[in-house]
DNA sequence: TTGTGTTATATAACGTGTTATGTAAATTCA
DNA sequence: TGAATTTACATAACACGTTATATAACACAA
């Protein structure tokens, strides 16, 4: 029985924790998606959900909806296109944007994960985030929100200016 | 300007969000890093930090460990042995198992991280935690422990019970 | 109108996780 | 004791992020 390192490291490993977590948390998801027979991974949920959410998307209006590169976003709005959930049309004022469009198949997918699948996942994980004070959504908010005002080399380089 | 989607869906992208947010930690730790000319990347802390603390460990130990599967340590360790800061050699009672082990030159580069590098990180993600309840690192601990008790499988087979 | 700088996206390469598989060594069982 | 099973790790393949770069389209200034 070896030590959990990452943990006893404590803020030091905190980044390397927190994605620990997340990872384990979707492959949670995935085990759900696949009992429930959903056709894409955890991990293309949040794209549907979007284009869902906020209708059709440019690649890097994507990009920025869901906080990842847009090389990344290209590549999954192709994998889902070959499965025929999503269209992709150029913009008809600018040659250069691609519109993403759910397909009527992506839109059914998408009413059948709203009706029956993504709301089995949320009470799932709220199940396990219940006991949790803040709330944990809202501690999320406030360390994005904290990397967003200031980095962590900016906040070094003022803590380093304070010692003696 | 787009909505942020990862977070307006809540507790069904919280490990995405999670993930995004690590991820975002892990790339601004690697500045810091670059900035003091630590020789090693963010991601192969904890790593030599862990056998640092427990003193010199087997490639599943340290799977262990840090949370990781084994191919994943293999590589990491055989880079960090390219470099020479670890060293392999194989257990006396089982011929099976690889201790890793700190080299002199790994040792230096520990004790100088120790010293001069790893607070300054502590204190600058500390800095960034301050204002949170919980704490915050609590509130993580009691994730990990909730979903190692029990699985979103198996908390969702057990909402799904409880409906009318 | 032409030249320059910027923007949007595809593509390539890379890094770092995972699962699957193979091999050797160790352990267990009949 | 020998066969079957399990364990430890290397390796291969894959998934999914990133950065860097190329290309085309657009915007703007002279």
């Amino acid at each position: 029985m070896v030590e959990d390192v990452v943990k006893s490291l404590g803020f030091l490993a905190m980044g390397t924790r927190m994605k620990r977590i997340g990872e384990r948390l979707q492959a949670d998801t995935q085990v759900l998606l696949e009992a429930m027979e959903l056709p894409v991974g955890a991990g293309q949920c949040p794209l549907l959900a979007a284009i869902d959410m906020l209708g059709p998307l440019t690649i890097g209006e994507l990009a920025e909806a869901l906080g990842i590169t847009q090389p990344a976003i290209t590549r999954s709005v192709n994998q889902l296109a070959d499965l025929g959930y999503l269209a992709v049309k150029p913009a008809e004022d600018d040659q250069r944007r691609r519109i993403v469009h759910l397909t009527e198949q992506g839109r059914r997918l998408v009413e059948r994960a709203k009706a029956e699948i993504w709301p089995r996942i949320e009470a799932a994980v709220r199940d396990l985030c219940g006991g949790l004070s803040g709330p944990f959504l809202e501690q999320l908010a406030a360390v994005e929100g904290g990397l967003a005002a200031r980095s962590l080399k900016q906040r070094s380089d003022m803590l380093k200016g304070q010692e003696p």
